[in-house]
DNA sequence: ACCCAGAATGTTAGTGACTAACATTTGGTC
DNA sequence: GACCAAATGTTAGTCACTAACATTCTGGGT
């Protein structure tokens, strides 16, 4: 098969961007500078990441987690479903798949255009979400605004665990975050 | 004072790129065209407005809603005062001010990079909330989690509101949206 | 009416992210 | 060793945005 030589390079491609990025700042250095770096054309570049911030901003989740979220009981109102998805999906995770994660992170929470681009990314998510409520015969509205609250909560979480001391755990916080939007201090 | 040839070409910039972005959509509309049609240099859009997604995003509302949520008693928990602060900064808001915002809003809900641009505003909205709840002695993460949750779930309503029947208000959509987060089901 | 700062606009030239069309190389297969 | 297709390169362009400098207005004092 031929993906060989394309994770190889995808991956000298990702190095270089993440070691340039934190040694220069997101914004200061050049989609031709990740390039060079990699020994590649910026073209190559672009074939491998359709934007300068997907080397960063990466969410393939959504279906797993509208999933978990439809999979939490109907007669919950929204936000309480919703809050218990997010839970169930992601108050668990290690990201030990990937080294990396944390440092990307850690880039996203200091660069306001990076920022901007997860929020891009979260939309997907949340319309994940939104559709599997509506579906189940919530209010379009209703739906949106207790998605788009969950995961703000979570996003924010996410954000602070960039930057949080090593033994702090992604899965603590995002726990922690959607406490916050449990009803009237109550369980889990 | 020099400031009225100032507003007159503001405005003209603006109606002209109201214009345009309506007829032919905003990502397929460029400051060149909007510059054109408005009698003016691309340039001099670029001082008017600092960016593109600028005609459109605007929100100088932060230190009047960061002013409200400090004003909420300071023994609630940082979401219940935040959520009471932007129901007071916004629960009975009427741009009659305005009468474009209707407009502008509507294709902010059309376009993904809109969406990206009013994220970043609403960010700096946020991080008011987030200095002030943390003046008063809350966590900073606390605090983050309780003004993007509230935060996201005000945008996901004046989202709404810009495809809403004219006879819906944004000050009922904001309530319908913050009532979400109200503590069980509580008072207003 | 005249003049003159200073604001507002224009001009030119450039950077950087991204795209499209077409040419070239590379790696495995028969 | 020739062949096919994936991967990469080349070239030329668009668009948002910026910096430095030149020009034109506009209002206020004389």
């Amino acid at each position: 098969m031929a993906t060989s030589r394309t994770l190889r390079t995808r991956a000298r491609i990702l190095d270089a961007a993440l070691d340039l990025f934190e040694r220069q700042g997101y914004d200061a250095t050049t989609v031709n500078q990740v390039a060079e770096a990699a020994g590649v054309t910026p073209m190559t570049f672009f074939r491998h990441f359709a934007t300068k911030d997907a080397v960063l901003v990466t969410d393939p989740y959504d279906p797993l987690i509208a999933e978990a979220v439809g999979d939490q009981p109907g007669h919950l109102p929204p936000l309480e479903r919703t809050r218990r998805g997010l839970l169930a999906a992601l108050g668990d995770i290690t990201p030990t798949e990937d080294a990396t994660a944390r440092r990307r992170v850690a880039l996203v929470a200091r660069s306001p255009s990076l920022r901007a681009a997860v929020a891009v990314g979260t939309e997907a998510t949340q319309d994940a979400i939104v559709e599997r409520l509506v579906a189940d015969g919530t209010d379009r509205l209703d739906a949106a605004i207790a998605a788009a609250a969950c995961l703000a909560a979570t996003t924010a979480a996410l954000l602070a665990w960039g930057t949080a001391p090593d033994d702090v755990t992604l899965a603590q916080l995002v726990r922690r975050a959607l406490a916050h939007l449990a009803p009237a201090g109550a369980p889990s």
